[in-house]
RNA sequence: GGGCGAUUAGCUCAGUUGGUUAGAGCAUCUCGUUUACACCGAGAGGGUCGGGGGUUCGAGUCCCUCAUCGCCCACCA
């Protein structure tokens, strides 16, 4: 049966048989074990970042959920009760804006056409698709999750501990309800957080305006000066301010540019100097100006708003700056965090001008139902029509867009739930500081310290319909008698008074209260729904069903490790751990571990928007789940982030289309290669659609793709060659010296990969497992042992190392490549179903289940490895000399080594690989050999060695090779003479290392000895 | 403006606490189809480790500085 498998390993069908297989036995399911009969080692838990329903999953995901499988699999494999509890999000407003997005596209509906309950039945659809979706990727990458136990961030699991966190909140006044400038998206109508906006620089004016003084005093000017990058903000005016003390600001400010200017690099200093200049200048202009604008301030005087012909206060605050603009500027508190403060200080109105769909309202006198940037015009032309406008500049701003909509933001005095974070915060800051959480790698600690750090209240409620309804209910009539009286008995609602508005707020722990539950009065639920963070912040405990004291949640909280990537560090990672600690009492998982960002090729973070970003289904069509899951692994180290350069694959030809900025964002593209058209992820004409799809993958992956086959290979040649296979123990007796080397790495790489893994180094792992597969299993003990399988007397003990050593590296290498692995473990099963080099015992009947392989320090041997590096040395010296000599590889080579007894004794024996992997014959050894006149030499660990060149000798070719390796040895020799002749460094460095130094000279010198003389030699003969 | 990170071969990246002649894969060149593998094998060429300064007997590795790039936070009447 082995004898007829393919030469190529082929994934997909090993995928899906492995995946079903696994699922039948149930191996993904996790139950608890609370007194640790089943598992001694107790839980091992991760709860997965639940993906947004948005859309499908990308590379980014694709990394991060490969590697919370590695680490489940191989703790599952090392006796641990593993959990992978997997889920998805709502993801509140993304999902929402996407559905109304393909609302307005296909139907042209907005979704206040279509109404609440109608889009939230739409947004359910989409989720259900994209779900399935989702789920089917992570199945197909391998992932090892609970399936049974799927949670999804809107259902009445999550949706009971959201309501039990709000109310417990609610009671503890850990909540609030404020007025607060929000961002608002006019687009979404809804406020969107701090995080979920970006900044656009665009092309924009800077206007300056005129304000008339209401009665002006004699020596008193008859107007103020402001500007403005948003002249349409001006009819929310309610103050002008100037700074308290102008010159004490003027002051500081000149002190700040002298210190600058003293540290500034040369080039700078002009430019500094000049500051220095016009803040001089701009003192001895404005400066008396400003300190009478100061008095009239303190003298009450009001200035009269254009247009709207209100009057307003000059007010005196250091917000102003007197070394800017006019020195003073317009305070617009409804629309403006800096002037909302100022207004807070100074007990000014706030006149909100907005409509939540970004028209202005009736404050706005004439100019109300006008779109904002229809109103910039009018007021711009009005106020330029009365004369009030001063100047105009031109100026790049920074304008603030809604991430979702991309839309530019306008901030809007809105009512809004808070969450108080002082204290909840502090003990998130405290789990990290004391390392109850631990943050891999450790330098990510400092960004969520600092953010938390700030104690930022949290602003929780968003004007949308997709998420989970705030559980509060506004009774405006009713008095608290009659409350006590609706709600008697019952512990799951409470209420507090709000004065501002004259009404109760009732939370409601339970499920929705009655517009009637009070006799007499009516009751209105709060329309709006919570951030969807607030959901995800309690994910670790309420997918373990918190609030109700699960065994589940006894068992497997706090869990383990968490895997997420560095952007949300704040927005997720920190809230969880608040949530966890103040609804648990625990922090919700021990370790975290930040993994790196794909980027492409020209430092891009991948995104779908961008267009750069690639399909893992596409990779594992191409390349296979081993080898896309393989490949990421390799990547993760360390760094920060990791560039993948990727293409486009002609679906005509095959051949590889480099993806730029430029054509990524194509509906299709021109194969250069055969001339053909493809379409692209952007195809939307019928025509653009009707053509192949061309998949874009990366180069990156063949890598991984080639090691998959490499080890298909290596197993095809042990199965191959386990006919007769009978289960014994290994003879250590009977070990040569590259069974010992073997067991020795092998143990070494068990060792390195074990430990790696704990401390979530997946890249080393990996390459550890590429080198000792390739270079040490394949390149050397393979063909090493092609000759004792031949002969019936040694054939046995090889069979069982070979067996025994694929086995114990498919065990290693499962977590990373699990269905190669499997498919090779049953082949493996009937060819050799009794295993292992001391006690062969029956392999399990998964490798999914086998036990992680145990490093024995007592085969690791560092004298061993050293030996056989010396075999392997000058095995490398006579492959050199026969390429160099352009020898064909059936031309056999003599040679003769120069050695002491001891490399005698060691390499003597090997005398049939020197034959057999260099076709070189060793025809003399030892101490007293004459070398043959045409010869070429090389000079390793002490011994000479001679290739018998007679028959077959370049000259040139040889003589150019002795001379740069001379050149090269002579230099070395200088640097290293330099070395030791420098006293301090005999003096000061360790003696081994001075030791070192010696040898390592000495050899040299020998070498070039040795050199020199062949060399002269072949000059002679030439 | 504050913070974090990156800069090593043509490309993409490793490089452990400072210590022999800085490594890998791809690409390039030479040779090769020997029964596991051409998604392969054997070999070669290619690097003053971004620039400058410092600490040290010794620096890719530690410190300072400059440059370029990326990310995060804050601010921008």
């Amino acid at each position: 049966m082995p004898t007829e498998l393919p030469s190529r390993y082929t994934p997909a069908e090993a995928q899906a048989r492995w995946y079903s297989y696994w699922q039948d036995k149930g191996y993904f399911h996790s139950e608890p074990d609370p007194d640790g009969k089943k598992f001694p080692n107790g839980p091992y838990t991760i709860v997965i970042p639940p993906p947004n329903v948005t859309g499908a999953l990308h590379l980014g995901h694709a990394l991060n959920n490969t590697l919370q499988d590695i680490l489940i699999r191989s703790k599952r494999m090392q006796g641990f009760n593993t959990l992978w509890m997997p889920g998805t999000d709502h993801a509140g407003i993304a999902t929402q804006a996407v559905v109304e997005r393909r609302l307005l596209e296909q139907q042209k509906l907005s979704r206040h056409d279509l109404g609440r309950e109608a889009l939230v039945e739409r947004i359910w659809s989409w989720k259900q698709e994209y779900e399935t979706r989702i789920i089917g990727q992570l199945k197909q990458m391998g992932c090892s999750c609970d399936w049974q136990r799927t949670r999804f961030t809107l259902d009445e699991v999550c949706a009971r501990a959201v309501r039990h966190t709000f109310f417990k909140m609610f009671q503890d006044d850990k909540i609030y309800r404020g007025k607060r400038l929000v961002n608002w998206d006019p687009f979404l109508q809804t406020a969107v957080s701090d995080d979920e906006v970006f900044h656009e620089t665009v092309a924009g004016h800077f206007w300056h305006f005129r304000y008339p003084v209401i009665d002006p005093q004699p020596g008193e000017p008859t107007f103020v000066t402001i500007a403005t990058t948003r002249p349409e903000t001006m009819l929310g005016d309610t103050a002008v301010a100037v700074h308290p003390d102008p010159a004490a600001a003027l002051d500081r400010a000149e002190a700040d540019l002298k210190t600058k200017l003293a540290d500034a690099p040369a080039k700078d200093k002009a430019d500094v100097q000049k500051q220095l200049d016009d803040l001089a200048q701009r003192r001895q202009s404005m400066l008396p100006g400003l300190i009478k604008l100061r008095e009239m301030a303190a003298a009450g005087r009001k200035l009269m708003l254009p247009l709207l012909n209100r009057p307003i206060p000059l007010v005196a605050d250091a917000w102003a700056k007197p070394e800017l603009g006019s020195g003073c500027v317009k305070i617009t508190p409804a629309h403006d965090p800096n002037d909302y403060d100022v207004a807070r200080r100074q007990n000014l109105p706030m006149i909100n001008i907005l409509n939540p769909d970004g028209t202005l309202n009736a404050s706005a006198g004439l100019y109300q139902g006008q779109k904002m940037f229809k109103a910039r015009e009018r007021v711009v032309s009005d106020l330029d029509g009365l004369g009030l406008l001063e100047k105009v500049e031109d100026r790049e701003i920074e304008l603030a867009h809604s991430d979702r909509s991309k839309t530019p933001i306008e901030p809007y005095l809105a009512d809004q739930w808070f969450v108080r974070m002082a204290e909840l915060a502090q003990t998130a800051m405290d789990a990290v500081s004391d390392g109850r959480v631990q943050i891999t790698p450790a330098r990510y600690a400092k960004g969520y310290l600092d953010w938390l750090g700030e104690k930022r209240d949290w602003p929780v409620s968003r004007q949308l319909w997709w998420g989970h309804r705030i559980p509060i209910w506004y009774a405006k009539t009713a008095t608290e008698a009659e409350l006590k009286t609706a709600f008697a008995g019952r512990d799951d609602v409470a209420w507090q008074r709000d004065d501002e508005q004259g009404q109760w707020l009732i939370c409601s722990q339970a499920a929705d209260l009655a517009s009637d539950a009070i006799a007499g009065h009516t009751i209105s639920q709060d329309p709006d729904v919570l951030d969807t963070w607030f959901s995800s912040a309690l994910w670790p405990h309420s997918t373990l069903g918190w609030p109700a004291q699960t065994p589940e949640l006894k068992y497997y909280y706090p869990t383990s490790t968490l895997i997420t990537s560095r952007d949300i560090i704040t927005l997720w990672v920190a809230r969880m751990v608040l949530n966890g600690l103040y609804n648990v009492g625990q922090v919700p998982f021990k370790n975290v571990f930040i993994h790196p960002k794909i980027l492409d090729r020209d430092g891009d973070t991948m995104s779908k928007s961008k267009g750069n970003g690639v399909d893992p289904l596409d990779v594992i069509e191409k390349f296979g789940a081993d080898s896309l899951r393989f490949a990421l692994a390799y990547i993760t180290t360390e760094t920060q982030d990791v560039r993948m350069p990727v293409e486009f694959e002609c679906p005509h030809c095959q051949s590889l289309v480099e993806q730029t900025k430029k054509n990524r964002v194509l509906p299709r593209i021109a194969c250069k290669k055969c001339g053909q058209e493809f379409s692209t992820q952007w195809a939307s004409t019928p025509e653009d659609v009707a053509l192949p799809r061309g998949p874009v993958t990366s180069e990156r992956f063949e890598l991984a793709r080639n090691f998959c086959n490499k080890l298909w290979n290596a197993s095809r040649f042990v199965l191959m060659n386990l006919e007769g296979f009978s289960a014994a123990p290994v003879d250590d007796a009977e070990l040569l010296l590259e069974d010992r080397w073997l067991l020795s790495r092998l143990n070494t790489v068990t060792e390195l990969v074990t430990s790696s893994l704990d401390v979530f180094k997946f890249g080393e792992a990996a390459r550890g497992l590429y080198d000792f597969a390739w270079d040490e299993f394949c390149s050397f003990y393979v063909e090493m042992v092609k000759n004792r399988l031949q002969q019936p007397e040694t054939r046995p003990a090889a069979q069982r190392i070979l067996a025994h050593t694929l086995d114990t590296l498919l065990r290693l290498l499962h977590p990373i490549i699990p269905f190669l692995t499997e498919e090779v473990w049953h082949l493996l099963a009937t060819a050799a179903p009794q295993r292992g080099l001391e006690k062969p015992a029956t392999a399990s009947e998964s490798i999914m289940i086998a036990a992680w392989p145990a490093a024995d320090p007592r085969r690791q041997d560092a004298a061993i490895e050293s030996q056989f590096a010396q075999f392997q040395a000058v095995l490398g010296g006579l492959r050199e000399i026969r390429s160099r000599q352009n020898i064909p590889p059936k031309t056999p080579i003599e040679f003769y080594a120069r050695c002491d007894a001891a490399s005698q004794q060691l390499l003597e024996p090997m005398t049939a690989y020197f034959d057999s992997m260099a076709g070189a014959k060793a025809i003399a050894w030892g101490e007293q050999i004459s070398p043959p006149a045409m010869s070429a030499s090389f000079v390793t660990g002490g011994m000479e060695v001679y290739v018998d060149l007679s028959q077959h000798i370049d000259v040139a070719a040889e003589t150019a090779r002795l001379e740069k390796e001379t050149d090269k040895l002579a230099s070395l020799i200088k640097a290293k003479q330099g070395k030791l002749s420098n006293a301090s460094f005999a003096e000061r460095a360790p003696a081994d290392v001075v030791q070192k130094e010696r040898d390592s000279l000495q050899e040299m010198i020998d070498r070039l000895a040795s050199l020199t003389a062949t060399l002269t030699q072949m000059r002679a003969k030439k």
